[in-house]
DNA sequence: TAACGCTGTGTAATAATATAACATATTTAA
DNA sequence: TTAAATATGTTATATTATTACACAGCGTTA
């Protein structure tokens, strides 16, 4: 089981946001959005957005600077993360593939390496866009 | 073989100032750093960044915003690039793995996008830092 | 030769992303 | 009930990256 973590008035309001869009958002732009309900500095977004990356509850997307919702209810890590980004609409899933994950989680380097988390982004085009 | 690209003044200088780099360079340290070499703006840097990366030269570690050389002259490809990155010295090492490179290649998602490119970035504590 | 496309250069201005520093409030735990 | 940890609000600033414009050099080709 996990933790239940209890969100701040800012965090309910910035993740409230990012899970009701299904693609990535970007810092600034939920900014603007969350204007109306009092959030009004740049500092306010980014603290909650690295509370919610830290908690799994969102991931960022370092190619894009953007955040996107975890959908996968039972991980919420933020410590394994696999998304296919389509370089032509920018359309952004998360991919959670046990196989993937199994060979990943066991991958060693020969330099003694201790990994506590990885992110892997595929780019290409998506089935629309080909 | 690979097609030998010739590189304009800007893109030697820089590439060089990097290749002399094990570790990755951000931007605006390399345009200090290149500032006597008559390089005066971000956007000199920039073109030449975005150019060795396109003909992987280079790569950008994408959580890090900050450019490191490829050793691997014989790939010179920016196709599938897969770094382990140590958080507390952050120090960064290309990872070449034969295995890994084959799973990720021939890796296939279930809603038949087509991938051309990936990276992959490992975090942990390297042997040093544990 | 002249016209064109392509790549690169130089410069100024600005956009986009992210953090530092400080004061205060609220919740949690010893 | 004091102390630690977490969150808030605000201002200013740092860092990363691009837009826009003018022009130079080179190879193709009409
Ligand atoms: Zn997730
Ligand atoms: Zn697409
Ligand atoms: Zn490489
Ligand atoms: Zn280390």
């Amino acid at each position: 089981m996990q933790k239940q973590e209890i969100l701040s008035k800012n965090q309910k309001i910035i993740l409230d946001l990012i899970e009701k869009s299904d693609q990535p958002l970007k810092a600034y732009s939920i900014l603007f959005d969350v204007k109306k309900k009092g959030i009004n500095a740049p500092l306010q977004v980014y603290r909650a957005l690295n509370k919610l990356v830290k908690i799994g509850k969102i991931h960022k997307i370092e190619s894009r600077n953007a955040f996107i919702a975890c959908k996968n209810s039972k991980c919420q890590i933020a410590k394994a993360t696999v998304f296919s980004i389509c370089e032509s609409c920018e359309d952004v899933t998360e991919i959670h593939d046990h196989k993937l994950s199994e060979h990943l989680r066991d991958f060693k380097d020969n330099k003694g390496m201790k990994y506590n988390k990885y992110n892997l982004e595929f780019f290409g085009l998506c089935k629309k866009c080909i």
